[in-house]
DNA sequence: TAATTGAGGACTATTCTAGTCCTATTTAAC
DNA sequence: GTTAAATAGGACTAGAATAGTCCTCAATTA
């Protein structure tokens, strides 16, 4: 499984609730609460998100967090890149540094066209989308995705 | 970042070298001098393949893995799921268990949509693609990709 | 029957992650 | 001005997951 950090996950929850009222100013404790997660670690989760910009902060009494911009400018690719890192599958497609493997290394830039799908697909979703109801749509969705990575090739 | 774990990249690194040859049965003590990953490892990984039904072996003497398809036909998604489980990002997108969040659930369902286009892009490369030298091909397929997830809302 | 090779599983060490806690700094309200 | 309410920043710990190794059994061929 592509397995995405909890504190991704909970990265995602805390953010979709600040998103249903966007302006507004929240505690770490009140997110905490809200989402019932722990608050050492919203803190935590908090603290990664306005370092890469995703929230704005004020201190002091009356202080708290907010996103730095609308829920339909957050991409899912930035929430997810604030606390990972860059998006990427292995590890060479990030670090230059030549792997060791004897051969099969021309297969490394292949991987780059994988990462830049996957890429794509999260800087397709937002914030806002995350907040709206599942309906009905799985059938009719799967078929409108397009992706001809391989059909380039033939 | 998103992260593959190491067996699965070995994984594509033993396959798309099994793949220059494809009807070819190779002993796992080969495809470990050929690729520079240790023996046991390759075995570890050749097994799990085995068992995805990615691989088909022969015991005994002259025997050895071959690749249980052609190489077009195997996808990087069942090479994936064969080493990780189903390619998921959150646990919730797994297991049914209602998740323990006080709320943020409705959220569940849409990560749904991101993991569904992951695997369509996974489901779109085979191995055959991992061999192909990269070309300057990346100005090129960036705008033919076409994910419109979230345009499904709007 | 001996040599070669896979099958299956147990085991260990190390790394990574999650989660906690402490102290300093800033701001608002009284 | 002083106190209380918040964030900022970092250090630290326990636990889980991963990578990697090893051992014994089974099958096949020469």
């Amino acid at each position: 499984m592509i397995r995405l950090s909890k504190l991704t996950d909970y990265a995602v929850v805390i953010l979709s609730f600040m998103a249903r009222d966007s302006t507004k100013v929240r505690a770490a404790m009140e997110l905490a609460s809200a989402t019932g997660i722990a608050l050492p670690t919203v803190s935590k989760i908090l603290k990664l998100l306005l370092n890469a910009k995703v929230l704005i902060s004020t201190r002091g009494a009356k202080g708290g967090y907010a996103l730095a911009k609308a829920p339909e400018k957050i991409t899912i690719a930035s929430v997810i890149s604030a606390l990972e890192g860059p998006i990427a599958l292995t590890e060479c497609s990030i670090s230059q540094q030549g792997c060791e493997q004897a051969s099969g290394c021309e297969i490394r830039g292949n991987w780059g066209l994988i990462n830049q799908t996957i890429h794509n697909a999260l800087e397709s979703v937002t914030l806002a989308d995350m907040n709206i109801p599942v309906r009905a749509q799985n059938s009719a969705w799967q078929n409108e995705i397009l992706i001809p990575v391989a059909s380039l090739y033939r």
